[in-house]
DNA sequence: TCCGGTTGCCAACACTCGTTGGCCAACGTC
DNA sequence: GACGTTGGCCAACGAGTGTTGGCAACCGGA
C-alpha cells in the first residue's frame, strides 16, 4: 500500500541512480525465474528475496503483495508481427516463427503459463493477452472478420500445446525437435487455421 | 506403511463389504475432483477430507502420504482405439474424437495436467501416459516407425494444446466450438502429422 | 554539522500445511 | 463375555507461508 512511487522522471543515464532500482529490478529478475520454473505457490517470497541476496519484507514493501509481485514481475508484450503487410501465404510462417523466438528469448511466457494453469489472476492475463494482442493480428489476415476469435483460439491451441510439451513438459520427442523442423510442421497448419473456408 | 491389504478376495456383490472400501473410494474420487480443479499444491489433504467427510489421517492410513494419493487417484488409461485397423485416411478423426470423449468424460485428465505443470511428479506421469499409450498408436500408423515418437508429440502437442485452451484456461472462443467443429478443424492436422511425408 | 527520508534487516505474528500417535467405539470370533 | 481387529476422530507437532512493524545504517541537502 504505502509503496512511494513518488518520484519525478529519473534521468536515465549518467546521474546517481536511487539503489532502490536497481534491487527493484533484480527482484523482478528473478521473480519471474522462479514463476517459470516452480509455478505461482512454490516460488515462495523467500525463496525470491534470498535469489535477489535480501531480505522478504523489501519484495513487500515493493510491491504490496505476492500477487502485486506476480503482476509486475509477468507483462507480457508479444509485439506481433504485421501479418497483414506479409504475403498472405506466408502468415502461418511468420507466426510459428515468431513464436519460437518469443519463447526462448525469456522465461516470460513459460512463467506466465506455469502459473496460468493454477491460478486465475494468471490464467485471466493469459487470456488478455491472448484477446488483445492474438486475435487483432488473425482479424487482419481471416477472411470473415467474425471467425477471427474462433480461428486465432485454434492458433494458440497448437501453439501453447507445443509450448507446453516443449517449454513446460519437456517431452523428449518435442524438446528434440529442431527449429525449423517445427516451423516446416506447424507452419501449414496455423497457415489453414488462419486463411482456409471453414469447414 | 501400516495399510493393510491383508484380506483375501473380496465376494464382490451382495456380501457385507467393507466400509472401508467405500470411504477409499470416496476419497479417490473426491481427490481427482479437488487436483482436478486447484492442482497439486492448493488440493490440500484437508480440503479432501472435509469433501469426503472424513478426518485427513484417515487419508494418510489409507495411502500413505500425499504422493501416494495422488498416485493412486489419477491413473490414466487413454484406451487408444486400434487406429491401424481403419482406413489410413480415419485415423486423424478417429484420434480428435476419442480424445474428446476421454477429456470429457472424467476429470482425470483435467487433474492430470493441471498437476503435471507444476510437479514433477504429474509431469513425468504425463510422459509416461504419451510414451505407453499414445506412441504406440502412432507406431502403428506411421510410414517410417522411427519418426513415430516425433509424430506423435506432434499430435500430443496439437491435443494438449486444445485441452487447456478449452479445459483448463477456458479461453471462450475455444469453449465455444461445438465438438464437430473441432473434429473438422483437428483431424487434418492430425492425420498430417501422422502419415503425411516428413516436410 | 544536523536531519529527514531512503534502504535494509530482524523478529515476530497468525496461519496453513503434511504428518503422527493415541484414544475410542463398534464388530466378529472364540 | 473377553478379545483382537477395524474404522474413525482428536489433538498436536514441526515446518513453512505471507505479511507486519520496528529499528539500525546510510545518504543528500540544509
Amino acid at each position: 500500500m504505502n509503496v512511494s512511487h513518488s518520484r519525478s522522471a529519473e534521468p536515465a543515464s549518467g546521474g546517481a541512480r536511487r539503489r532502490s532500482e536497481d534491487t527493484r529490478s533484480a527482484i523482478l529478475a528473478v521473480a519471474r525465474e522462479r514463476f517459470a520454473t516452480d509455478g505461482y505457490d512454490r516460488a515462495t517470497i523467500r525463496a525470491i528475496a534470498k535469489d535477489a541476496r535480501i531480505d522478504p519484507s523489501m519484495v513487500m514493501r515493493y510491491y504490496g503483495n505476492k500477487e502485486g509481485l506476480f503482476a509486475a514481475a509477468v507483462s507480457v508484450d508479444l509485439s506481433m508481427p504485421d501479418l497483414a503487410a506479409l504475403p498472405r501465404a506466408d502468415a502461418g510462417q511468420a507466426l510459428v516463427t515468431h513464436f519460437l523466438g518469443m519463447w526462448e528469448e525469456n522465461e516470460v511466457l513459460t512463467a506466465l503459463l506455469r502459473v496460468g494453469v493454477t491460478n486465475s489472476a494468471g490464467a485471466e492475463r493469459m487470456q488478455s493477452v491472448f484477446r488483445d494482442q492474438l486475435v487483432p493480428v488473425a482479424r487482419a489476415v481471416c477472411p470473415d472478420p467474425e471467425q477471427a476469435a474462433a480461428r486465432a483460439g485454434l492458433c494458440a491451441a497448437q501453439l501453447l500445446g507445443l509450448a507446453l510439451t516443449r517449454y513446460v513438459l519437456r517431452f523428449p520427442p518435442a524438446v528434440g525437435l529442431a527449429r525449423e523442423e517445427i516451423v516446416a510442421w506447424l507452419a501449414p497448419t496455423l497457415q489453414r487455421y488462419l486463411t482456409a473456408p471453414s469447414p
